[in-house]
DNA sequence: CGAGGAGTTGAAAGCCTTCAAGCGCCGTGG
DNA sequence: CCACGGCGCTTGAAGGCTTTCAACTCCTCG
């Protein structure tokens, strides 16, 4: 562990120790204005602070099984995670991909719906969830932003169905690559046309999981794209982009209406 | 038109003139209890009263295109609905279907995100746009049932892209005509176990859109699910079950999970 | 009666999956 | 210290499921 610069090369436990230690107080919190409480007022927020609690996972664990009784809701503080199905045989669809400041459980509902499973390091705020659900009775400003969140998702849900009904490996490849690289310029506020190299935070497997497709598929798209000259592949994990219009046309997706950041 | 008992035998457009003059008030409104007003009280409801206004469209109609303007947001009261995107090169997957009860239009968006389409005669209940989003943050009622629907979309959203992204063609088959089974079920309060009979109200193109699939494939698997015994067709569209068990196995649900209806 | 929409079915092609083998990296334990 | 084993990943070859292209039926409507 030469270059200590910056928390990736540190022990995963060790940094969630961190953020979670930084993290008592909600006015530094780094998804105060994006998550549930984003429209909560000082006094709002005193309350939040009373019911919530960090967690911290490290890539790989299990948050809770599909079934299990889920006495908490959460906000994604840093870190990704991901809803997935399973059927009877093993098959497994990926339903949600959970960045930072995006809400996990449902509340009114006792057990949890799907596999919740940190694919990296991740820190969740979490709120024991009757006195939650007591506080959204109470609390206009917390449904209001949590239904404007709840239709975001299904708006995204619906982007994926397009996906994963019509289109083919190659355009499932260069959107899920195009979305990865969205969100990561936007949690950088980079200002788009650099910050184009980024870590895919997902193994093969979970990228097909995502995409609805074999592993072996995945990894023959992402060869074929690196061939085309559309990506550029270091190592395993690390892509640049060269020419985002270019990764675009590959997904099928209409060339203008790209209203998202 | 020989037997005139029920509304089927009706001109569509008659039947739609029908409804919604049968429909001026609320408290005789067989979506009362189910729609985004359920948890609205009498005074909340004679608001309502004040901006709605019916809509009716006969089967094949489009709503709206995905992008136009759209100054209302509205409520299923009879028939089926559709909402789909379309790629460029017109490759279309349905994302949305929507029965009476279920919500259109986003509060807060001027535009339409999807097209949205009459699959049998439609009857809308719509809201002019501004005043019901200004009445949602007057009155929480309807925020938080517009909440809870949103929530339940989403779900049935994430069973879809399971269907869409790890089922085979038989079993989309299977899980669509189970769909729509239990859906009649439910609208009929039928007691769960005869009323398996019942007319589909999709074209095989419409189920192919919905099921990620092209329709000669819809019609091959709903011939092989017919020779199999799993479903009888008569004509074209009625189909009867005659063992629900054995459909649901076709599915490739877990036979147990059952908790809808 | 012809035209067109909805649906069915056949044959061939194609895309993705399945089955298999192998590479490179990393942590463990002899 | 180094061999071993496991994991994540890549690549090849064969097979299968769904699509594509095409022809045909049935029914409705003008």
């Amino acid at each position: 562990m030469t270059k200590a610069t910056t928390t990736h090369d540190q022990p995963p436990a060790r940094v969630a120790a961190q953020v979670s230690a930084l993290l008592q107080d909600c006015n530094d919190c780094p998804i105060r204005h994006r998550a549930v409480c984003a429209r909560c007022e000082a006094d709002e927020l005193q309350h939040l602070e009373e019911i919530k609690y960090y967690r911290s996972f490290e890539a790989g664990q299990t948050v809770v099984w599909s079934g299990d009784r889920m006495d908490f809701v959460a906000s994604v503080v840093t870190g990704i995670a991901t809803l997935t199905q399973t059927m009877e045989d093993g098959r497994r669809q990926m339903v949600g991909l959970l960045l930072p400041s995006d809400f996990v459980g449902r509340p009114g509902r006792p057990t949890a719906a799907y596999d919740v499973t940190a694919t990296t390091d991740l820190v969740m705020c979490c709120f024991r969830k009757k006195p939650f659900e007591d506080m959204m009775l109470r609390t206009p400003h917390i449904g209001q932003r949590l239904l404007e969140m709840t239709l975001d998702e299904l708006d995204a849900a619906r982007e994926w169905m397009l996906l994963l009904g019509r289109k083919t490996a190659r355009e499932k490849i260069a959107s899920l690559i195009t979305i990865i690289a969205r969100r990561n310029a936007s949690l950088n506020q980079a200002s788009m046309g650099d910050s184009l190299i980024f870590e895919l935070p997902l193994t093969r497997e979970a990228m097909s999981e995502y995409l609805g497709l074999t592993l072996e598929t995945v990894s023959r798209q992402i060869s074929a794209l690196r061939r085309d000259g559309v990506i550029v592949v270091e190592g395993k994990r690390r892509v640049t982009i060269p020419d985002l219009d270019r990764l675009i046309e590959e997904t099928g997706d209409d060339t203008d209406g790209g209203f998202l950041i």
